[in-house]
DNA sequence: AAGTTCCGAAACTAAAAAGTATCGTTAATC
DNA sequence: GATTAACGATACTTTTTAGTTTCGGAACTT
């Protein structure tokens, strides 16, 4: 296969063998998947023409297919690069209440890009049960890191006494992904404030046996629309 | 039905005008949109070519384009159709307990139906966005009644005093359509009777104040795999 | 300077599928 | 019996798009 060659060029940069000609601009890759990642949020994977990709990137077809070799490769690699470049869980709220953490993770930013997200996992919809290995990168890409930051509120909660121990935190640390994913996906309502409020104070606070009038005034403010601003 | 009105008109079938050669197969509708609902779940919808639908109903493509002007009207007709064929809500569980009527709602058919309406769903992600009177017709489809029985086991729940009027019965009813939804949509895991009692007792009985240990014990029985045979 | 490879743009090829038309046959009305 | 329309099958047209090729020019190596 003529594709082999190409590569093999593209794997086999080493100080032995260096590449003979113009070298290839690395922004180029990022910009690609970027692009994906973009056209199958907004209409997915299979109205994402190789056209489309080409011209969101700022840049021809042959330089797509001269790094992948068909669309469904280059899929993969696009669900991967969004894995990447997801914030790093180390700017985790800490406001002392899980009440108050989990508030805190939907600051506008946060929001909008899991709602983003959420539609690309939706745009893949319709390859996923064609391609497994596809599934399995956007559930790690998409859905794991969610509920892995849901589940580490949840265990510090419980290892400060505010939720006591035998509560079934891997199945309550799901609830907020998920209704948060049928909303978007299904339902096809924004996701408001309020709708999150209702889920963790109706659901998962009494879930857990902690009562919301219990918690620190502060993160209990008089005025609704204003809560943990 | 709607669809009577729809089709005389499409058709120019009138009682005062009767038409005048062969009358079209009534049976013929159901097997078409019976394909498709079936191609949907297996295929989605960008997979499903107007042949395929033809072939699964055991005739040609002319008598479904006879019907339907495109292949997007076929789609709306065919989720609409599916919701016709809904098993009634007559038929709800009634155990006594909260725990048991939700778990009764599990039956092997009821799973399996829903299993194959969210992957429908699923095969329509991809025009969802660009089809809003779809997404509605889905909703209301395939979506809407399933969260609607929860909520009416639910009040009815409360009725008996076996939950306190002032739980939050409208996003209660929510948590099990929404998590089984992410389950089977986007996790791609099976819908396991173990999911839904570690739903039910780790997050809903708990939600809506009701002790697990406190139900009757036919409801608990000791082996797990055969919880409410 | 020479040779190689990448770049972006565009033209091109090939396959798939929506939608249309035709045909011989069958079921209905007049 | 004649007429009319639906039936299933199949061939056809047209559009879309994945993937390839070509081109002039730019960047890099030796």
């Amino acid at each position: 296969m003529k594709r082999d060659d190409l590569m093999r060029v593209k794997s086999g940069h080493t100080a032995e063998n260096p590449v003979r000609g113009r070298k290839r601009d690395p922004g180029l890759d990022a910009a690609i998947l970027g692009a994906v990642i973009e056209v199958v949020a907004e209409l997915g994977y299979d109205s994402m023409t190789m056209d489309m990709v080409a011209l969101r990137a700022k840049t021809g077809k042959a330089a797509v297919y001269r790094r992948w070799k068909s669309k469904a490769n280059l899929i993969v690699d696009a669900v991967a690069y969004l894995k990447s470049t997801q914030v790093d869980s180390d700017s985790l709220p800490d406001t002392g209440t899980l009440r108050g953490d989990l508030l805190g993770l939907f600051k506008p930013s946060t929001a909008r890009e899991g709602e983003r997200n959420l539609r690309v996992m939706a745009g893949l919809a319709s390859v996923l049960s064609l391609h497994p290995e596809l599934a399995e990168a956007g559930n790690a890409a998409i859905v794991e890191p969610w509920a892995k930051v849901n589940r580490r509120l949840m265990e510090r909660a419980v290892a400060r006494g505010e939720v006591h121990a035998k509560a079934d935190i891997d199945t309550a640390c799901q609830v907020l992904p998920s209704m948060a994913a049928y909303r978007a996906l299904i339902q096809r309502k924004p996701f408001e404030r309020q709708f999150l409020i209702s889920v963790i104070d109706g659901v998962l606070m009494p879930a857990l046996g902690i009562d919301p009038a219990k918690t620190p005034t502060e993160t209990i403010p008089p005025k609704k629309d204003q809560v943990l601003r």
